[in-house]
DNA sequence: CGGCATCCCGTCCGATACTG
DNA sequence: CAGTATCGGACGGGATGCCG
């Protein structure tokens, strides 16, 4: 018997990719978003075609939920569920880690542009 | 400012796809493990051409450290970077959540199941 | 405004076979 | 034992354009 990986397959199933992870965190902190300014507020380059997608996936999973106010122009907004809130307990975790990474991997960057120098010789 | 997703992008590229967080967690708790002692000890079903590349990766990133004993046969263990080892804090929290979502997802399997049924109809 | 259709590319993942 | 070589399919991600 493992205890191990038990369940950590399946939290990699359901945030992985560029940008799941991402949206969840914004809804969770902004709380009920229309699509394009969820668009926008995601460094601005995700295409709408994707965004599409990888919401219907966290739909899916009832990590969100989708509000149509079945108006002329549309408006559609998206608002994180009470269950997909709970995934805050990792994503805030990673998003710590993430920012030591970053400092840590800038100055490993130093490092390998040295090595890089070295091979060219 | 957004003082948001500041570290959570870099740190969906660190652990993201099928099999690397599944790797960082095995060397966390069993610490150096041979390659097809690892490849065994992960669900059995990863093939050596993805170990061998997702290693590559997880090396490249100062998590894990590649020891040669340079013995024939070859004898080549993998272990955890103390750095690594730091991953502990968001993988912990990520296994937990996969537990109750996989408890959750076995119930809403049923109902989808009825829902499709209705569908077809 | 909130999408979907199309096309395209790179990466992920896998099976099988083979090597030092 | 610890990988690499080769092939191939599936998926993720992006650009562009169109529609109700």
């Amino acid at each position: 018997m493992k205890e191990d990986g038990i369940g950590l397959d399946v939290t990699l199933e359901v945030v992985c990719g560029k940008w799941k992870g991402l949206i969840l965190w914004k809804l969770i902190h902004e709380n009920h978003l229309r699509f394009n300014a969820l668009r926008r507020s995601l460094d601005g380059n995700i295409s709408s075609r994707i965004l599409a997608r990888e919401l219907k996936k966290l739909i899916q999973d009832g990590l969100v939920e989708r509000i149509d106010y079945e108006t002329v122009p549309p408006r559609v907004e998206y608002r994180v569920t009470p269950y997909g809130r709970t995934t805050a307990s990792f994503l805030e975790k990673m998003n710590e880690w993430g920012i030591h990474h970053k400092r840590r991997a800038d100055q490993q960057e130093s490092l390998t542009d040295v090595s890089n120098q070295l091979k060219e010789q």
